[in-house]
DNA sequence: TCCATTTACTCTGTTTTGCAGAGTTTATAA
DNA sequence: TTATAAACTCTGCAAAACAGAGTAAATGGA
């Protein structure tokens, strides 16, 4: 069986990963925002995907309040495209209507 | 934010789902062996499948042992399809290199 | 016939995970 | 100097996942 990392396989740091792929930097408080989440819970999500190298902090202040700066790392990336090839793998249909080679029709119930 | 399915957000149903389109109609027997599940765990899941009308039961005895076999829904194969989509949505490249095009080029750490 | 076995559960308890919010520190702006 | 904001940390609760024991129904073999 396909395995699907599971760090990237949970709703909030799959949304986290693909967003920040999408927008580049991005602060504490915009993730924070633009994601919807309480403070503890964003900070305990980012922290494991830290832990992976899956993104990466900078850290600012001094010109201003102090200010943490996310960003997806290529290890990150690559792995989040992993993630979706292997579910794609997984489907014997993909998304699109083409049939995925190693996959046989699938047979439904009515 | 683009949404993910919730029922299918979680690994073990994420493989039965997957399993059952690629294998078709399947014990409970079956299932636990390629899945490597305990029996309880199974049950629990499948039963939230079921009551989500993505995997349907059919119910064998007098010929033999009593067997319950699944069998994945036109609705469950949909659901999985439009899970797959949305993820590569999320995602600003997709996985075999191509741009989505409503996002932009992501920008990596080092 | 009855005993063991298999299937497919159900139930219970434990562990893990997710999550919210309160408190803390540092720093700035008013 | 006080208030506010950012970015945490910590604590505790709630939900979810999971394993395994127990159970009913049915069969097959002795």
């Amino acid at each position: 069986m396909e395995e699907l990392d599971a760090l990237l396989h949970q709703p909030l740091r799959t949304q986290l990963v693909a967003f920040l792929a999408g927008a580049g930097e991005q602060t504490f408080s915009d993730l924070k925002r633009q994601l919807e989440v309480s403070d503890g819970n964003l900070d305990a999500h980012l922290k494991k995907l830290l832990a992976a190298d899956y993104v990466t902090v900078r850290k600012e202040s001094g010109n201003g309040r102090p200010q943490s700066y996310y960003m997806l790392t290529g290890t990150g990336l690559a792995a989040m495209q992993a993630y979706v090839l292997a579910l794609q793998r997984l489907l014997p249909i993909s998304p699109n209507g083409e049939h995925a080679p190693v996959f046989i029709e699938p047979r439904l119930a009515d």
